[in-house]
DNA sequence: CCTCCGCATGTTAGTCACTACCAAGTCGGT
DNA sequence: ACCGACTTGGTAGTGACTAACATGCGGAGG
């Protein structure tokens, strides 16, 4: 069997990167993020720092998993060219935050939520990362040429997103986060930007 | 003169602080950002690692000094409250740049700005803050209930400043802020915005 | 079944940002 | 001239992160 390939290697890999990483989210809640060190983690994991850091580069990556970027700007190069940009950007995003939540693991996206809202160092690098997004939106969007139109529109929609992330953690899930996203963009773009 | 306390106490400690900012800044354009240590900034500013860390406490402010912060909430408090969300914020935000850029350091406010764009941790730290300008402006503008639409509203206005700042430092200036701040706010929420 | 290659892990030593804790000098007013 | 507050410097420590090298197990081939 030559292309069995992702094998046990690969699975124990993903086990030990899962492990650690749920260890990490439980303890930064029982006792805050930056009352937990790296090694306090790899400890409840059974492993040793090393590992830690061969998994995620850095402490705040144990919390910052982006699954969002590649979802949302194909979701962005799929929609239809007529639409106006805001419109062609938030239905992408309202979709991809559809596939996002139904993945089953929102406890865990809640719990992962909640920290980066409290922790400076988290929410600065979460907001980061929405500017990666941003640039790979506007990738997706206008390959070349000038994007200066494309990078405010992207933005402003991300951060309207954000908001509706931020209010999704607060009320802990209990409205649908596609929903949140489409009311945040019509408050921002008023009622005819979907 | 009981009251003459501005004195050279408050002097010394202003003109300690813009130089050590001053060779920081040069130090991080010449040699980068992370290959500098805040001991090569303390000497070249000609004191100790501790008294760097004494005025600025850490490393990324020596080059993120907010002066946004109180400047744009204040605008936004004072504009009238007859006009839709975006229009107020982003009319604040074209003037408080207007303001900024009539101080005179224009030339340090984009070197600093370049770097901000450049170093990933100043990048972050740098959209933390304007998400701390966001929060700034909702309680300017609607202390008290539900500020859903308020903060969508101000995180894209911002988001479309972001970009506009960004444009500037790459045009090195040459266009004026405001009228780059007028043009995302437009690309993004359309002729009508302001 | 044995062997060799590669990958995941571990250990050590080091850099650097940052933080008390304590000592010294200096400016301000009495 | 003296005293209190402020500014600075030195020392020792913590914790995130890196580089270099050693080990041990999984997965191929003979």
């Amino acid at each position: 069997m030559p292309d069995q390939h992702p094998t046990l290697r690969a699975q124990r890999r993903a086990d030990t990167q899962r492990t650690i990483q749920a260890h990490a989210v439980r303890l930064f809640t029982e006792r805050g993020y930056d009352a937990t060190t790296v090694a306090d983690v790899a400890e409840a994991a059974g492993v040793s720092p090393m590992t830690v850091y061969r998994h995620f580069p850095t402490k705040e990556d144990l919390v910052l998993v982006d699954q969002h970027r590649e979802l949302a700007a194909e979701r962005v190069a799929a929609a239809p060219a007529g639409q106006p940009l805001v419109r062609r950007i938030g239905r992408a995003l309202v979709e991809s935050a559809d596939v996002l939540t139904g993945d089953g693991d929102e406890r865990f996206l809640l719990a992962r939520l909640r920290l980066m809202i409290s922790t400076p160092a988290l929410r600065a690098k979460h907001l980061d990362s929405h500017y990666a997004l941003q640039q790979a939106i506007v990738d997706a969007l206008e390959p070349g040429g000038d994007t200066f139109h494309a990078q405010a529109a992207a933005g402003a929609c991300l951060a309207a997103m954000h908001t509706a992330l931020m209010r999704w953690a607060e009320d802990d899930g209990r409205t649908a986060l596609p929903d949140l996203i489409a009311e945040a963009l019509t408050a921002a773009f008023g009622p005819d930007a979907l």
